[in-house]
RNA sequence: GGGCGAAUAGCUCAGCGGUUCAGAGCGCCUGCCUUACACGCAGGAUGUCGGGGGUUCGAAUCCCUCUUCGCCCACCA
């Protein structure tokens, strides 16, 4: 049967096929969960990215492992669902549009609520989902039909009903506290949103005068600035040198306020002067301090940053403190200011470098000021207990394992979590107290009297801090607090991907809300990624400028070669180390191996015939060495590619996966057979089937990976229905029948004869298109085999294997004491001859040498499990047999 | 101040609880436009596996320690 004709062209365009590709996936449904006899779920829920995010390279690697999870367990026949959706992102998204608004000179102040609100609202409807769309370019298959947002009226309700639950249980409450408070943002912060950076600050020695004129104290501060709110000075119990100051009184410097001297055991005796200031209502430590000895609570400092009195508790504390010339002052410009002040009137002792962790805005990077206020919180240790009894009893885990102590630390010194934000993107708080009776009470829906006395009645101005909503999206998803057949199929999920940064963000609160609203985990395994890094192994991030855009890798390379990078470049929860500099050197190995595997497949196709027989039909005895190799090593990469999928290994399976594609079925197998084809003989019968076989096999196990490329060939080999589709053909099974260790052991005696041959020839300088004769003295039956491959012999080394027992030419020893002998027409080169030889001969020598003397060893062969040393004897043979053919071919040469 | 991770060829990394494990890709050198592929083919060079100690018959691989980087947690103002 002649060879159909591909006019495929030699390169692949990724460009062309993509689009299309994904449309015609999308069109089928082939993303949607498919039910049937037999089939368990399987569901990933997309870390939803923010609403009015662009996709960066975090993106593109935490998605793709989803992806590849999914798609090879839809292959292997789960009923997968990978939910996708956003994040309407309280404040970042505010702070969006509050810069547009800003654009146009105004401020939220200046829309009011509503019609702020209604702005986010039209800006999330006309570039919202942005996101999503550059998802489906990278060919995420999600069930786009259950897109969701944590803004959705279903999601609202959830939310809702999570609020109301855990108000009735006592669970939420209005603490009065220092909690972290972002003067940019305008709003409270939880403990994780304020993050820790250091930082090189000064430490400032300021002296606080005695009242009674005997002398002064030294505190220590940071922040001289807040001064003005200190309401005790305070020294560790057992220090001698604060003992005759406890219970004096000292002059706060710029002001006309006396306060105490107190003794407390929270004083660091080691740190400073020994002497602390203390700013109740700045400073959550001072604050206890505060709470301890009674002391009043001034505000010094506005909500926006600025000094002035600002309430607080003053339990008749003088006010104001804060100095006329100071008023409105932000506080970095005060602090300088103060400084100046307390210079001139020879209060400030000393000062010195520090380096020291502030707290910054996760959001703006702002740094945070510690605040006395009132916000709503959740005591999170009921939530947390059960939770990590279930961890302990094993009910999920992590990949990689060392995460678990970090969450494990993390859940037992959980603390309770501020939930209220003073913004106005979210979701409102759903208290409600009467103007009239003060009932405060929780609604699961808009009351319009009080229920007490039928009084006015008005809600909480604040929302809900973003995460308030994130934290339950493993059900709220699904349509919880209804018992929705989604639900019901669908929770709980299986695998979590995420970034290990928002661990305590986000997985930790899934984790326990699902314990605590579904009395059931969210999901098995948490998988978290590495980091995407810059060469300078710098977080890839958009204020350094060193990101790279995985549509600008799309558009150069496709959407296969980033995936490819991305998955073999990282090991299990490794950070990926990539050059925004040098995409080429980054992307091309997959943009190579992509176009590697388009030309084996414009090779096959065009050597198949319409019709291929079935493997299963075929006359085994048809079959030669090649054939029988690379089939048993297909059944080898099918088995060892599903194992190391099943344990996240993406980049192992990945790595074999090339190895076979390029290494195994392209470099050796493609060329082995290459004269059976072309003879049209019986043999080309099996040829076409055990081709057809094994890239059928590559193409499923490379589909998680490269999903376009292999969807495009695999649609084109012979036998396919015209509505097939990879991305939802059955993943492969290992078949023992093809097992076949000794046509392995065989074909590797082959590959090295070739190899020796090729080698020869290089050293020689054998012009590629002259033949050379080859004798093989066989030693051992496996090399016998060997004889019987001359056609390959002569395909793949260009040499010609002999009759005769010619015993001249350069020569070469298998791993198994077989020679070769290769006839380069002529007389050899005695020189390099024995150069090559003696070579080779020094380095056999030398492993032998260590070989044996470890076999002469006592203790090796007596304490050495025996199957080893078994095998060490086997080796040791083995060498010595070629050892000494070696040894002997250099005295026939005469060697010096 | 605690905890964790990393250190292997010029670069990015693999080596999954020990015995052809000293590897891959890129880069480099030498030949090849061999009718699937020059985004390719063939051949080749390159590493006292961060330093030091220890355990063992045997250690990139396990233990200790040091150095350097990175991350997380933490109320030393």
């Amino acid at each position: 049967m002649p060879p159909r004709d591909f006019a495929l062209p030699p390169q692949y365009n990724p460009h062309e096929v993509e689009a299309p590709l994904y449309q015609a996936w999308m069109s089928r449904g082939a993303f949607a969960p498919h039910p049937g006899p037999g089939r368990e779920p399987y569901v990933i829920v997309i870390p939803p990215p923010n609403v009015t995010g662009v996709l960066h390279l975090g993106h593109g690697l935490n998605n793709t492992i989803q992806d590849v999870l999914i798609r090879f367990e839809r292959a292997r026949g789960r009923e997968t669902l990978w939910l996708p959706g956003t994040d309407h992102a309280g404040i970042a998204t505010q702070n969006v549009v509050e810069r547009l608004i800003a654009a146009e000179g105004k401020t939220r102040f200046d829309l009011g609520r509503e019609a702020f609100v209604e702005r986010v609202w039209q800006f999330v409807h006309t570039t919202g989902n942005t996101i999503l769309e550059q998802l489906k370019r990278i060919g995420a298959s999600c069930d786009w039909s259950r897109t969701r947002f944590t803004l959705d009226p279903d999601y609202a309700r959830a939310v809702r009903e999570v609020f109301v639950r855990l108000w009735e249980q006592g669970l939420i409450y209005r603490g009065h506290r220092v909690i972290h408070w972002c003067p940019r943002c305008l709003t409270a912060l939880s403990d994780e949103e304020a993050e820790f950076k250091e930082t090189t600050g000064t430490l400032y020695y300021i002296r606080y005068p005695l009242a009674d004129g005997s002398g002064h104290v030294t505190v220590a501060t940071t922040r001289p600035e807040t001064l003005l709110g200190d309401t005790a000075v305070v020294v560790h119990p057992d220090d001698p040198r604060g003992a005759p100051y406890v219970g004096k009184r000292v002059k706060l410097p710029l002001t006309s306020v006396e306060i105490p001297i107190l003794a407390d055991p929270s004083v660091e005796k080691e740190f400073g002067t020994g002497f602390v200031k203390v700013t109740p209502a700045h400073d959550a430590n001072d604050f206890e301090i505060g709470v301890r000895h009674g002391l009043a609570m001034p505000l010094i400092l506005r909500e926006d940053g600025t000094m002035g009195d600002d309430g607080g508790d003053r339990q008749g504390d003088p006010a104001p403190r804060v100095p006329a010339e100071l008023q409105g002052l932000d506080r970095f410009a005060a602090r300088k200011q103060i400084v100046r002040m307390l210079e001139a009137q020879g209060l400030l002792a000393k000062t010195e470098s520090h380096q020291h962790a502030v707290r910054r805005c996760y959001r703006c990077d702002s740094i945070v000021e510690p605040r006395l206020s009132d916000q709503w919180f959740v005591k999170m240790k009921p939530l947390a207990e059960p939770v990590l009894a279930a961890y302990r009893a094993g009910e999920f885990r992590f990949v990689p394992e060392r995460w678990e102590a970090t969450f494990e630390h993390w859940m037992e010194n959980i603390r309770d979590w501020n939930i209220s934000r003073q913004l106005w993107w979210g979701h409102r708080i759903p208290v409600f107290s009467c103007t009239a009776c003060s009932h405060q009470w929780a609604d699961r829906e808009d009351p319009t009297a009080c229920p007490k006395c039928g009084g006015a009645l008005e809600q909480d101005p604040d929302v809900l801090d973003t995460w308030f909503s994130s934290w339950l999206w493993p059900f709220a998803t699904l349509g919880w607090p209804e018992d929705t057949p989604d639900l019901r199929r669908y929770y709980p999920g299986h695998t979590l991907v995420t970034a290990p940064e928002i661990l305590f963000f986000w997985v930790a609160r899934m984790l326990m809300s699902g314990y605590h609203f579904l009395g059931k985990k969210p999901f098995t395994t948490v998988y978290l990624t590495g980091t995407a890094r810059d060469m300078q192994h710098r977080r890839m991030s958009k204020s350094l400028g060193n990101g790279i855009d995985p549509l600008d890798v799309v558009g150069l390379y496709g959407a296969d070669a980033l995936r490819w990078t991305l998955i073999a470049g990282s090991a299990l929860g490794a950070d990926l180390i990539l050059d925004p500099d040098d995409l080429e050197a980054t992307f091309a190995p997959g943009r190579n191996f992509a176009n590697k595997l388009w030309n084996i497949g414009r090779f096959i196709l065009a050597q198949l015939p319409a019709q291929v027989t079935p493997l299963q039909r075929l006359d085994r005895a048809t079959l030669t060495l090649s054939d029988r190799w690379i089939l048993a090593r297909t059944q080898r990469t099918i088995a060892e590619v599903t194992a190391a999928l099943e344990q996240f290994r993406l980049d192992e399976a990945t790595r074999r996966c090339f190895e076979f594609a390029w290494g195994e079925l392209a470099d050796w197998y493609v060329e082995a057979v290459k004269p059976r084809l072309a003879a049209d003989a019986a043999g080309a019968t099996a040829a076409h089937a055990v081709l057809a076989h094994c890239f059928d096999a590559a193409l499923r196990l490379l589909h998680p990976v490269v999903p376009f490329i292999t969807e495009t060939l695999w649609q084109k080999l012979p036998g396919r229905a015209p509505d097939e589709l990879l991305v939802t053909a059955p993943w492969p099974r290992p078949d023992p029948a093809w097992a076949d260790e000794t046509a392995e052991r065989e074909f590797r005696l082959l590959q090295e004869t070739v190899s020796a041959v090729r080698n020869i020839r290089a050293e020689y300088r054998v012009p590629p298109k002259s033949s050379v004769g080859l004798t093989i003295k066989a030693t051992t039956e496996a090399v016998r085999a060997l004889q019987q491959q001359q056609e390959t012999i002569q395909r793949l080394a260009n040499a010609r294997v002999n009759g005769a027992t010619s015993r001249a030419g350069a020569h070469a020893v298998l791993s198994d004491g077989s020679e070769l002998f290769v006839d380069l027409g002529g007389s050899i080169d005695v020189a390099l001859e024995c150069r090559r030889l003696s070579d080779e001969l020094t380095r056999l020598e030398k492993q032998l040498g260590s070989l044996s003397a470890k076999l002469a060893n006592e203790s090796f062969v007596s304490r050495a499990p025996p199957d080893v040393v078994a095998r060490e004897r086997e080796k040791e043979h083995a060498w010595r047999a070629q050892r000494d053919a070696l040894a002997s071919k250099i005295a026939t040469l005469g060697c010096s």
